[in-house]
RNA sequence: GCGCCCGUAGCUCAGGGGAUAGAGCAUCUGCCUUCUAAGCAGAAAGUCGCAGGUUCGAAUCCUGCCGGGCGUACCA
């Protein structure tokens, strides 16, 4: 059975080896021929620039006489029009004497401009690629098993915050990197790592117990009252008004979190139940929001439990010299690693236990990494965070190299640019937020309307969930990111044009037109039918969908595989629009079918790694 | 100050050394007796932040500058 992925890299190697062969021939100077695939809207195969390298190589000598005589600039100028010309000499020559007998698949060699170009015979290709796909179904394009344990921690909620969108930016991408892993064949284990504990903790259950004092306060101080009570009494902590009640208030609070904060660790205290029922009542709200988003993890850490490891982490860095207690300066008191002292000034110093004892976030870091390591001997270790957060990794992962783990190496910290509001940063501290909950119900709503005025027969409301969800995915993962992305309802919620449902409505489409439809890669095989150029255009879209996979692992990019997605489905509606399936007959409509079915999986496949349903019909 | 990231059409973004820089939104003109109009066809819209450099070839790589974001905690 015919192969297309080994088909077409075959086939690259032999028109490297035809054209160094022909070169020779010509007895042109040996240069690596460099091969790509023609750009999309021209035609379907692979082009060489070797001429216009070429041309440059031979006018070199010439190039440095000029430039000795004329200056730089002008010997460029005067040898721009001489390059150009020479290689579209080159590339004629070049075309004429390419054999196409060894390149079975290659209908023609031709030269254009400096560029030589060869063309599949589209007849062949086509039915490969679609062959390529119907044979391979749902694992086409999976990779090779690699043996190889991956763990991805994304997600990394605190409870007694809010979970808004910038939260949501982190659960899709993490999501979807576990996913790519996952199809390349890697094992992968989806971590999660819940901040249940902490001062942030102290301050929100301290809003609890004290609802009436943080109200009074409330009644001093300007501006909207945030939702969440962690904001409120954060807003109430870093308030600088002088009013003496509120002053007063205040000073309560500063002292009685602190006394919180002892008392978490305490189960016989007043405050541990309370802890307990609204540190479940958010777990439970993540794995709600979890739930509805189609996201699992093998999993989950929670700081109160790593929090128990710190203290004999603190002693084992010490006792390897990682870490000394500081004698004087503004850190005595402190065990700290001073990275200058191990070569790496630049980034600066971390502290690991406070004058007073307790312990930082890092040192729970840490940690977690010990156990990350020494139970579940991961291979390599993503760590999916905020990009703000980009020299913090950078000094956890150093210590951990100084401490002694070869792992350290495979640490990585897969960063992304925050979710900004037009006001600025979105901050749960600040309560300037988009909460998670509103924004997906909102989307909900308007899909729903518009599902309803569809008509849609069966289950609006499912189908309304699922172009919800897959609008706001997929705002979320077509952008690089490396980009901050402003945060705008109306574009976010957008289910026009290039959005999720963009790619559900052609999906749903494709279904029906293959109601009875049964894949037959013999008879494709068969078929002697030359495509049409919309035809072409799918099948050489299609043909890229392996390359973009792999490509978005390596990178750590699914923002690839969005924008594949969307082009490859602008190819199919552009297909959908110039040729009737349904209505057409015998080969015709068997090979479109067959066509719509390689679509039709390459799109499935595509949105499940990118977390996205696809709705049957709608 | 130093470090990381970003700057492409009015707006939001593709484009990771190659041919005439592409989409969506918004604006304008058309297309529902024809496999679903959450769609399609077309128009208009660009000093690819600026200046140098490398290269046969630069939006893309390098350097400097300008503008913006983030970081530089005994916070998380």
């Amino acid at each position: 059975m015919v192969n297309n992925h080994i088909l077409m890299s075959g086939l690259r190697a032999a028109i490297r080896r035809e054209t160094e062969s022909a070169c020779g021939r010509l007895r042109l100077p040996g240069h690596p021929v460099s091969l790509r695939k023609i750009a999309p809207p021209r035609a379907w195969g692979y082009t060489t620039a070797l001429p216009q390298e070429l041309a440059g190589l031979l006018l070199a000598e010439e190039q440095v006489r000029l430039e000795d005589e004329l200056g730089k600039k002008a010997a460029k100028k005067k040898l721009r029009a001489r390059t150009s010309e020479l290689s579209v000499q080159v590339a004629k020559n070049l075309a004429e004497a390419v054999s196409l007998d060894a390149l079975p698949g290659v209908a023609l060699a031709e030269a254009e401009g400096g560029y030589l170009n060869f063309y599949l015979d589209t007849a062949v290709a086509s039915r490969d690629i679609i062959s390529a796909v119907l044979e391979r179904g749902r694992d086409f394009g999976r990779g090779e098993p690699q043996n190889e344990r991956v763990m991805v921690e994304f997600s990394q909620p605190n409870t007694h915050k809010d979970f808004h969108v910038g939260h949501l930016r982190n659960v899709v991408l993490g999501n979807a990197l576990a996913n790519l892993f996952e199809f390349g064949g890697f094992e992968v284990l989806r971590t999660n790592y819940y901040g249940d504990h902490g001062i942030h903790v102290a301050k929100a259950l301290w809003g609890h117990l004290h609802p009436e004092l943080l109200a009074e306060a409330e009644a001093f101080l300007n501006g909207t009252v945030p939702q969440s009570v962690y904001a409120r009494v954060e807003r109430l902590l870093t308030s600088d008004s002088d009013n003496s009640r509120l002053v007063e208030i205040r000073a309560i609070a500063e002292r009685e979190t602190g006394q919180i904060l002892q008392q978490l660790d305490d189960s016989s205290s007043d405050v541990y139940g309370l802890w307990q029922r609204t540190r479940q009542e958010d777990l439970n709200a993540f794995r709600g929001i979890y739930s509805e988003l189609g996201v699992r993890f093998d999993l989950e850490f929670y700081e109160s439990e790593v929090e128990k490891l710190t203290s004999a982490i603190v002693d084992e860095l010490l006792e390897a010299g990682v870490a000394v207690v500081e004698a004087e300066g503004e850190y005595a008191g402190t065990v700290a690693v001073d990275f200058a002292a191990h070569g790496a000034a630049e980034l600066g110093s971390m502290v690991l236990r406070r004058s007073d004892g307790t312990t930082l976030y890092q040192t729970k870091e840490l940690a977690l990494a010990k156990v990350k390591f020494d139970d579940y001997k991961v291979d390599r270790s993503l760590y999916v965070v905020g990009s703000e957060q980009s020299l913090y990794f950078r000094q956890v992962f150093e210590i951990l190299k100084l401490w002694g783990f070869a792992a350290a190496e495979k640490c990585q910290h897969v960063s992304y640019e925050l979710v900004q509001l037009a006001s600025g940063k979105m901050s749960s501290r600040e309560g300037t937020v988009v909460p998670y909950r509103g924004f997906v119900e909102e989307a909900k709503e308007r899909a729903l309307l518009l599902a309803r005025e569809r008509g849609i027969s069966s289950t609006p409301e499912t189908v309304a969930s699922q172009v919800a969800l897959c609008a706001i995915k997929y705002a979320f993962l077509r952008v690089d990111t490396n980009k901050t992305i402003l945060f705008d309802w109306e574009q976010a919620l957008s289910f026009d044009g290039n959005a999720g449902p963009y790619l559900q409505y052609a999906y749903a489409r494709s279904n029906k037109l293959l109601a009875g439809f049964d894949p037959d890669v013999q008879r494709l095989m068969q078929l002697s039918y030359t495509p049409q150029v919309a035809e072409v255009e799918l099948c050489r879209t299609l043909a890229d969908f392996c390359d973009c996979v792999s490509q978005a692992l390596d990178m750590l990019a699914p923002n690839l595989i969005a924008n594949y997605l969307y082009d490859l489905t602008r190819a199919f509606t552009d297909f959908y629009q110039s040729c009737p399936v349904l209505k057409a007959e015998n080969d015709v409509r068997f090979y479109r079918q067959s066509l719509v079915a390689g679509f039709n999986t390459a799109l499935v496949i595509g949105a499940g790694l990118l977390g996205m349903e696809l709705p049957e019909e709608m």
